[in-house]
DNA sequence: GAAACCAAACCTACTAGTCGGTAGTCTAAG
DNA sequence: CTTAGACTACCGACTAGTAGGTTTGGTTTC
């Protein structure tokens, strides 16, 4: 298997990341965590911002598996981008990934390294071309209802996902996250009757 | 006057602190800005947590101060709303100020000295509070339309708020923020008739 | 089957530079 | 004569990254 141990420095750079950003974690910290010493995981990845464009390239390739996953278990697009809010709320709620890291380096992007920062670009044109092909499927099907363009609905649903999270964290409570994105959902769900 | 430059260097802590984060501005950062010495910084600020609490509060005080003004210059609750996001879509087109440094620092959150993260929690709910009087208001008077509690709706529109800032600044395209936040002012205008 | 070789993985020890913060001095104004 | 504000010069700890040696496990060759 190509490197036990680069998978294992990829885990705890993902793990750091997520609660802490691109500036505020070290090879150091990584070290401790992995067991290793500094200098080997320089082996494995040379560079910082090599070893977070590897973290952001694999969390991009999850949730593009997932959200496959979720195109070939429902036909029901709202079921689909439902199913993608529910993703984040276990996630959050089990504290298993408090945040998005595409969203989290967002924020962050000045400061970032241009390689780093062409990878959270890629980040967020998959999260747009997602949610747009499943709000322009949910409306013909009528299963979504939408009240302004699929790029306007679309980009709003992405915010509203991302500041939720955001509101989670600041605030210490995922009930928020909860809150907003049932209310979100609820929007472009059909009146009933 | 009671520190000129004090004043000189929170305004400069300020602009980095938006486009940079907590962890990724320095003292020397500062001083440069400043054009002052390093330890000249620690005689007004002796400590960075401290600074960033002092710039946080001024942050604080200035929204305050501008919601407060929103509510006498608009007897109309949604008029004020209106243009609290017409405030922060001239701050990031006009580079003025492209990201809302309380909410910056609620990404941040699990990296920040415990001083700093009470600050954000302040910072937080004061946005509830005043969107929840303002859509209560609203609600009453009829000038705006509720979809689910007053709660809800304050939480869904700061979210949306702060979600939108955050894909304007990964996308680099302010239009992103205009886009989503005239949908969030739609949605919750009375419908039109 | 043992000796020789190889490459990957990991190590210790280091670099130059930055971090937030401190000690002590100089200067100008009240 | 005091004091606030700025300075120079430094501290120890930490930063990403490097140089170079050692261990490990597998493959080739006699």
């Amino acid at each position: 298997m190509q490197g036990e141990t680069a998978e294992r420095i990829l885990k705890a750079a993902n793990s750091l990341l997520i609660d802490r950003g691109y500036s505020a974690f070290s090879y150091a910290d990584i070290a401790e965590a992995v067991k290793i010493r500094k200098a080997s995981i320089h082996h494995h990845f040379p560079t910082k911002a090599g070893l977070v464009v590897a973290v952001l390239r694999a969390h991009r390739a999850r949730i593009a598996e997932g959200m496959e996953a979720l195109d070939l278990q429902f036909e029901n697009p709202l079921m689909r981008i439902k199913n993608y809010f529910k993703f984040w709320e276990g996630c959050i709620e089990g504290g298993t990934m408090s945040f998005c890291i595409g969203a989290l380096m967002g924020a962050e992007m000045p400061s970032l390294p241009e390689e780093v920062q062409s990878e959270v670009r890629l980040h967020f044109s998959m999260l747009t071309e997602w949610f747009e092909r499943s709000l322009k499927a949910g409306s013909k099907s009528r299963t979504i209802s939408l009240q302004g363009t699929v790029a306007t609905e679309a980009q709003t649903l992405i915010a509203t996902l991302h500041g939720a999270m955001l509101s989670a964290r600041a605030t210490g409570s995922p009930d928020v996250f909860r809150m907003v994105a049932h209310a979100a959902l609820n929007r472009i769900s059909p009146a009933k009757q």
